[in-house]
DNA sequence: CTATTCTTTACACAGTCGTACCAGAAATAG
DNA sequence: CTATTTCTGGTACGACTGTGTAAAGAATAG
């Protein structure tokens, strides 16, 4: 009793693969076929692999989450205050090789919110996996609420100046409002 | 010569509609026949009208974005200091009756960065918009480069707030944040 | 070698897509 | 009324979608 040995590991390779089309090629028009040529393997490879379109789907965002988080969420809880936290954050999401990723993203937190059953765990971490990791920099005697309160500002503010970044590439006017916010947060106790 | 005139409203009557239901039914996976399904009307009325599917899609983001410019920022320019428009602005994009066009908004900026060729007067107008109102509120004696520092910081934070806000419905959250956020900007010169 | 199991491919199928075409209904001017 | 133009619906067509089926190729154990 014997036969060929499961790949286990064939299905992550081929993710990376189709994360990197999806995010130079885009999100909405993906299908089975251009990304199987692309990849240079036949449509049922991916099929067999993924299961199903929404199962791809789903496997896409996750490892896109993963990524970023990797890229520049990973480290943040380690810093000794938010306001360095903050920076680091920002330094990393605004660099300019990452946009093509947050571009990617972006598409996939809009997609999402209009359907929230398909891409529930998206949503249930999309936040908290750096609300953790900010209220985690600023220390065990912080009173709970107040980190709350600052780590959600510190999220929605650099989200939205990568929004802005993205939409306009008006660095300078975008980075110029990242200081001052990244300043006050420095210079108070905000 | 003569013949039955041309109706210049209708187009405008069927996108309102065509909003409606896009508001409502998500816009990744729009075609012309449910749409048509549900007007009333034959995909043929919809194509006549609107020339072809991205010329569609561009009418619907086009009105989206004036809808939401009407309901929530139209008379931000004439607040007294851009902490009460900050304040308006907040209160009139976080009002629970308008989450289903917000998600749309989110969904249709996602799109528009990973598509920029095709849906390039979105987002010039996206920032552009608002920045303009939040400059204004700031009255003509404000330093320009400092206007539009504010303003950028203003435009990211309500909108980063709103994409947590609509991923997470924790709206005890996420509005605590924007309460010291508001603060911030009503008490020192910011 | 054979047997067995996994992997990959080629092909086919039903369904849906956008859109072009055409006929009839509707509305005007004369 | 007729003539003319616009509006609308029905139909059709090629392209593409996700997915199922079956066969060939590849890698193991005995």
């Amino acid at each position: 009793m014997a036969g060929r040995p499961v790949d286990h590991d064939r299905r992550a390779e081929l993710l990376e693969e189709v994360v990197d089309y999806t995010v130079e090629h885009g999100f909405s028009d993906l299908t089975w076929r251009p990304v199987a040529a692309a990849l240079g393997v036949s449509t049922n490879t991916l099929v067999h692999r993924f299961g199903s379109k929404e199962q791809l789907l789903v496997a896409i965002l996750g490892r896109l989450r993963e990524r970023i988080l990797e890229a520049t969420g990973e480290l943040l809880g380690e810093q000794h205050d938010l306001a360095t936290a903050a920076r680091v954050a920002w330094t990393r999401t605004s660099a300019p090789e990452r946009a093509p990723e947050f571009k990617l993203f972006f598409a996939v937190y809009g997609r999402a919110l209009q359907a929230p059953g398909q891409f529930a765990g998206f949503l249930d971490r999309v936040v908290a996996d750096w609300m953790a990791r900010l209220c985690e920099a600023q220390g065990p005697d912080t009173d709970p609420a107040t980190a709350h309160r600052r780590a959600t500002l510190v999220i929605a503010t650099i989200r939205g100046l990568l929004l802005d970044l993205l939409a306009t590439g008006d660095r300078d006017r975008v980075q110029d409002a990242a200081e001052s916010f990244l300043a006050a947060l420095e210079s108070p106790p905000g």
